[in-house]
DNA sequence: AATTTACGATACGTGGAAGTTTCGAAAATC
DNA sequence: GATTTTCGAAACTTCCACGTATCGTAAATT
């Protein structure tokens, strides 16, 4: 984190100019380079998003991009970051089965939209650059995977057979729809992730007999 | 394959231009090259394999590499294509779980050995470099996933199952490593392999109960 | 021996993108 | 009103890697 902060952020001394005198930051450029950053993410991807393309499209200047950004990989950070906030919980029915089909669509549906192609740009700049694999990581696939596992940690005890691994089962999860997309890279369909969720729950539901 | 055969071979005449009289091609030569792309694959993934690089590990010239391919990409896919040719064959122990526990093993020994990181760097150039993408799902996605299936195909009738979605059990067996590498980035065991495999295979084996 | 092709070394041209600088104008404080 | 800081525009520098060209030499054919 601290490798992160010294690469993907500026000083705190940076960030809390905001008190001098002088004409204080437009908060609406900001929003509109962030949005820009994604929106050429998802037309170009991670390698041919330009911070020129960026900021040709938010109407801004390069210089006040680098003004509060340290380098382009920060920029496309936080434009992941202020999209995916919040984003995609993972449902909670009160029905274990209906919770895996429904988060499994849900993640399709992100997987093959628009966004789905920052996704794809992200994992494939972490293979290389370090400061966006840890980015990702804490921003995207611990929250996500937090959230989900505290959900399936409720089930456990009533509809789960015993000694269930939940990171096991959550690889499972979501590791097929990641392959899918980024390996085969062949089209994905919700009825793929009804058959997937039920594959899963049937391997870790309760049962009486071997 | 049209596409990819403009780019990343050169036409057959080129080929096929051994008869001429002049010296012939220096076979060696072009091992070192292979040889050597694969091992700067290795050390600095696929965006950073530049083809000086290639050259000057190799003790060849840059102007061969190009006298014989017409791309930096064409060079690096004939070098994964030479290196994973009859690599990795799908177990066939006579045994459905033995044979799922033994391929997960090989394969993270794969990916967790120097190797890997060739896939991870094939993988992420596949995710903006189209005739990458095309190139890696021939020479390896396809036909381990060909070879997988005609054995799992056999244990189909006796142990597994009605039903079961081949293509969707694959997923299940290979996503979730390549997710592991790939997104989670985290280290990945035997007992992992293992643990998925038992999964999977209590998933799609035959029994008689609900 | 003459010719043809391949090789190594090296220099060169080219293009693209990162990041910097300059400048005039706008928006805030004191 | 003077000062300070930001913004947009655009030129600029720097760097790096792709791919090409040249040249002297080595290995083959005829």
């Amino acid at each position: 984190m601290a490798a992160l902060m010294s690469t993907l952020t500026k000083d705190s001394g940076e960030e809390l100019a905001h008190r001098g005198r002088g004409r204080p930051r437009d908060e609406v450029v900001r929003g509109r380079i962030l949005s820009a950053a994604l929106a050429v993410l998802e037309d170009l991807g991670f390698a041919n998003a330009t911070n020129d393309a960026i900021a040709e499209r938010a109407g801004a200047s390069k210089a006040t991009i680098y003004r509060w950004w340290p380098n382009k990989a920060a920029v496309l950070m936080e434009a992941l970051s202020e999209a995916i906030t919040q984003e995609l919980p993972f449902p909670d029915t009160g029905n274990l089965r209906d919770d895996l089909r429904l988060q499994l669509r849900n993640f399709i549906k992100l997987l093959t939209g628009r966004r789905g192609r920052v996704f794809k740009a992200f994992v494939a700049a972490a293979q290389t650059d370090l400061d966006v694999s840890e980015a990702f990581r804490s921003v995207w696939v611990q929250p996500r995977r937090a959230n989900a596992k505290a959900i399936l940690e409720r089930y456990r005890n009533d509809d789960m057979r015993e000694g269930v691994d939940l990171d096991l089962v959550m690889d499972c999860l979501y590791g097929p729809l990641y392959y899918h997309v980024m390996v085969r890279h062949a089209p994905i369909s919700e009825e793929y992730a009804d058959a997937l969720a039920d594959l899963i729950f049937d391997a870790i539901k309760k049962r009486d007999c071997k």
